[in-house]
DNA sequence: CTCGCCCTTGACGCCGACGTCAAGTCCAGT
DNA sequence: ACTGGACTTGACGTCGGCGTCAAGGGCGAG
């Protein structure tokens, strides 16, 4: 299939494919013609990709689980580099989470606050 | 007082406090050699920007409680539009927070099941 | 006078993940 | 032959919040 039709296939765009390309993450071969020429195990690359942006990992995040794939592994995440990055993300996230509780408790303060002032004799 | 005090006093850098101004955050007098001239209110209005970008607030987000206290409000939040800001902050919060909680629990079981197959008879 | 430090404006750089436009090529259908 | 759609590369634009550099002006101390 064509660069399109794999866009299509994947949830994407055929720009973002190009890009994955630029940064080695998708491979191509060329028709005669010249132009991209893909088969269902980029399609399966472009899924891992897509899925794991989705959940919010880097671009580069996804390079271990593209070539843990390209390695014939059945599964992106079966090769340690992979696991070491689920790993890493999930401290990130963790320390995330925590950074807007801690903001969103704050806020709630100082929305209390704030309606206290502005309505101090409210029920 | 210079700009350059006002940075150091309020924990930031002199390219900060000239970006506020350019959207309008902050205004200077001028003193007669052109420099930045700012008092004690200034300062006020400094911390205040970075208290809130601090908890995460956007610059724009930081304008009602500004103009809050030019009007001379005691407190930036004494204002409908900044209690505004709060409670549309609050919901970003819960929504980003709920997504990278389900986004960590994705993460939690792929790396179960990745460490599963990697060590199938792991006790 | 020079040194050094602070100040001024203007403008480009950075990060990530593409969007969008330009100008041209290739191919199938009518 | 012509049209329309899909493809190619290259390059600039986007968003936020500044960092950093350039090229100068102002001012007190020695």
């Amino acid at each position: 299939m064509r660069i399109g039709e794999l866009a299509r296939l994947g949830g994407t765009t055929t720009r973002a494919l190009r890009y994955y390309e630029s940064l080695g993450l998708l491979t191509a071969r060329r028709g005669a013609n010249g132009q991209r020429e893909y088969d269902e195990a980029d399609l399966r690359l472009v899924a891992e990709i897509r899925s794991l942006t989705g959940i919010g990992f880097a671009l580069e995040d996804t390079r271990p689980f593209v070539e843990c794939l390209r390695d014939g592994h059945p599964s992106g995440d079966a090769c340690p580099a992979s696991v070491a990055v689920y790993r890493r993300k999930l401290a990130e996230l963790d320390e995330c989470i925590e950074r807007l509780e801690a903001a969103r408790s704050r806020v709630r303060t100082q929305l209390a606050e704030a309606e206290k002032r502005s309505r101090p004799c409210a029920r």
